[in-house]
DNA sequence: TGACGGTTTGCATACGTAGTCATTAGAGTG
DNA sequence: CACTCTAATGACTACGTATGCAAACCGTCA
């Protein structure tokens, strides 16, 4: 019973392609025409069917993200990717993952949709799903945050490496001794390069720096790894979060062990969370240009820009120094 | 150049609408044809067009949603939404809004897809936005969490009322004597209820309290308000904050103007997010039963029940008893 | 053998739109 | 006035699927 172009059309007193035009090409259309029409749809109710469109134009308007279903980090982004999108009249459609098991069934279901783009997040995804949706046509797959892409799929990231550096030079200029790097998931990519890179900037200043696996991207994960480095026989003067939500957990777990972050130890993170920012925490940590790498993904997707000349492209975060590393009035 | 229903037909020898059969209603099929259909398909590498099927069969088995883009509470109730929708084999699209200004925006690009049913959450969206939606045909409509559509829609929601006054019951058990309710927006239905309750409560016995709004459904919102707290001539003994997200904000807030929570200041939040739960804060709140709440819309949605029976739906939330209340080693 | 019930398959069509092509109207020029 | 060129519009069709209807097939029973 719902109203139709052609039912548009009969009250405008025009055929149903002009109709459509008023709504896809309207200069197409003489004004008086355009008007008329534009009042009888008002009239009707009339909004153009955007499943028939798609199914006529090969094209949805609708950009797909496969994402695991809970973490701090991915809704944050989702936020901004489907604001942007938002403002472009595109959708969004999120493919969720409960866990890596998971993946697989939400890559089917993607197939269903004739997507414009689709945005592989988390680096749960492991390297031969990236391979099968190589094999794509007509599909613009990018992958986001994810180093393990790299050589298969046009990539989009911050850098991890440098990133990490940063921090790692951050904390060796607080004077600390000793240290160490409490990661996520040591099978993620992204884990073991913020591993590489902070390891080889303590190194420069022969510091060492073991690894600690969390064993997840949450704050829970973060906080039960805070007993180990408590249970540990010498006590780190810093500890690296492998992420925001792992930090949040180290600091409270550090805290309800007794220790002072950062009095006792300094605490780093990874990311730039609206919560690493709370006044409760104050932590310091490497914020993402979320914003940019957005906008870099959408520019994958929807523009002409040949991939194959650039397939990869690295952005730089920016270090946010918060009192988790203050040492002074510890 | 996608593969379509008359490929496999023709690589398996039968006609299209088999092929259609196979993957619709696969009963119908006998199961020679059948396994010859499903091995062309996967040989092929085919996949059923939504798009084509959603036309089709006038359905599309995608869910829309109208909600904040930036909220920790409604991404909280996203996940589980997504998560119980994947599990049907649905989709879910997300039609998000800055802010009140483009709300409208969000419910018209919500008229191009023939939704099987959507979903309006957020306080933010008035009553005459709501009106507007009553008149969409074969369209399932639910307001989550919004008391305002009372009436007018079938409301799934939280018992606010007697949440509020629980925690209200709860703070004058610790024996304070003076109380004080920093809601989120004034305008908003929920803050108004929940307000209610806790005066309501509180005046049971004879404490009085004052309400200070916020201003937002923020971290941020609740962190400056802590300020207004600080100043006011007399310091309440416990402060019940409007969401979570609000009382944390005012947890932080009043330990930076060098008040203890729980020593000096009791301190209850609303909804039971998960950094509610956080050791660093561990937030006295009203834990919202999140997954009964979604799967009384999806069942609104989804059931033939009729609406008009049981136009509202309220579910009782669960008292969560954190540190921020306990005040016997303050 | 012939008729009948049930199962399995194919044919034809419609969902609502956008774009191709053809047609008409209108304006400008010699 | 005849002709040409452009602008505006309408008729028609395809996008890929699901389903009502009819046909074909198979087995059974009288």
């Amino acid at each position: 019973m719902r109203v139709t172009s052609h039912d548009v059309a009969a009250e405008a007193g025009v055929s149903q392609a002009t109709v459509a035009r008023v709504f896809s090409s309207p200069d197409k259309v003489a004004l008086a025409t355009r008007e008329r029409v534009r009042e009888a749809a008002a009239r009707l109710g009339y909004a153009p069917n955007a499943i028939a469109r798609s199914l006529r134009s090969q094209r949805t308007d609708i950009v797909g993200v496969v994402v695991p279903a809970k973490s701090e980090y991915w809704q944050d982004v989702l936020t901004t990717l489907s604001r942007r999108l938002a403002e472009q009249g595109k959708q969004l459609l999120l493919f969720p993952f409960a866990d890596a098991d998971h993946v697989e069934e939400a890559l089917d279901s993607t197939e269903q949709y004739r997507l414009d783009g689709l945005v592989l997040a988390s680096s749960t995804i492991r390297p031969e799903h990236l391979v099968r949706m190589m094999r794509r046509p007509s599909l613009r797959v990018v992958a986001f945050n994810q180093p393990a892409a790299s050589g298969l799929l046009p990539l989009v990231m911050v850098d991890n490496d440098a990133g990490a550096r940063d921090l790692a030079e951050h904390v060796v200029a607080q004077g600390i001794g000793t240290a160490a790097f409490v990661g996520t998931v040591a099978s993620a990519s992204t884990d073991q390069i913020r591993y590489r890179g902070a390891a080889s900037g303590l190194a420069d200043h022969g510091i060492a720096c073991p690894y600690v696996e969390a064993g997840g991207f949450s704050y829970d994960a973060g906080y039960k790894a805070a007993a180990r480095i408590l249970d540990g026989a010498d006590r780190p003067d810093a500890v690296m979060g492998g992420s925001d939500e792992v930090a949040l957990g180290l600091i409270d777990g550090l805290r309800t062990g007794g220790l002072d972050v950062p009095g006792d130890v300094l605490v780093t993170g990874f990311d730039g969370l609206p919560q690493a920012s709370w006044a409760g925490y104050d932590l310091t940590t490497l914020v993402q240009p979320i914003e940019v790498l957005v906008d870099m993904t959408l520019a994958v997707i929807f523009d002409d820009a040949d991939d194959a000349a650039q397939p990869e492209r690295v952005v730089p975060g920016t270090l946010r120094q918060g009192k988790t590393t203050r040492r002074g009035n510890g």
